[in-house]
DNA sequence: CAGATAGTTTCACATCTGAGAAACTTTAGA
DNA sequence: TCTAAAGTTTCTCAGATGTGAAACTATCTG
């Protein structure tokens, strides 16, 4: 249980990376890991503990975050390196897109009302 | 039946085109799509013709694809300006990688002995 | 019209998926 | 040591997904 698994760089599947992107909570989560560092519960996606941990685990089997264990806590970040190294550019456009996108994508309480 | 659905370019969602995306045998029409307008026929994708079908239907409906109807072909291509305006650099990103990739992402065989 | 061709749709089925409740595992702290 | 905190795992369940056989639709050609 300790050790989370994580894909070598040179087992990332593009099947599997897309599969982990084709849901919108998992977006979220890839968008606000992309800032900086997260804490799982700093996670703002209105999901139950049990399914964050799932949409996590997706993430991280398919090698689009990489979990760090320190104490209680969990830190959630994006592999960049890995991913740019295997799939150049592709996380340069999905973060620029998820950047700028009208935040359809958006899956927490957050009051919603943007658009300053 | 006649009228294919394709969703309009506003209607473009980045989770369904990463779920169309999210499968091997779709990448593998994507990047067959990309190189030039194919009949449903000429792709080689060792699936049966209603699976086939049916992993079209997903491109299309996802706004993947384009599906122009002529006699009784199907022709399939890619909708890169759609696609291009909805998500700058992805495609750009993606079909390079499909390009670039260790083939991994081939469905078919290369003999081409479809199913009877 | 009859037959061939090119796909789609329907059906059935096994597998996968996302969801949360509840129980469990660690680790930190009083 | 007892307890709270932070996640994970197990369980269950409804719904989606990929697959192909078979039936159907539509078009072209003789």
């Amino acid at each position: 249980m300790r050790a989370l698994t994580h894909p070598s760089r040179e087992n990332l599947q593009l099947a599997s990376v897309f599969h982990a992107l084709s849901d919108l909570v998992r977006l979220e989560i890839v968008r606000q890991a992309a800032v900086r560092e997260q804490s799982c519960a700093a996670l703002s996606v209105n999901v139950s503990k049990s399914t964050l941990s799932h949409h996590l685990r997706v993430l991280r089997e398919a090698g689009v975050t990489r979990t760090k264990i320190e104490g209680t806590h969990r830190y959630v970040s994006l592999r960049r390196e890995d991913l740019d190294a295997r799939f150049p550019g592709l996380f340069d456009a999905v973060l620029r897109i998820l950047d700028t996108s009208t935040d359809d994508t958006s899956a927490d309480d957050g009051a919603g009302a943007e658009s300053p």
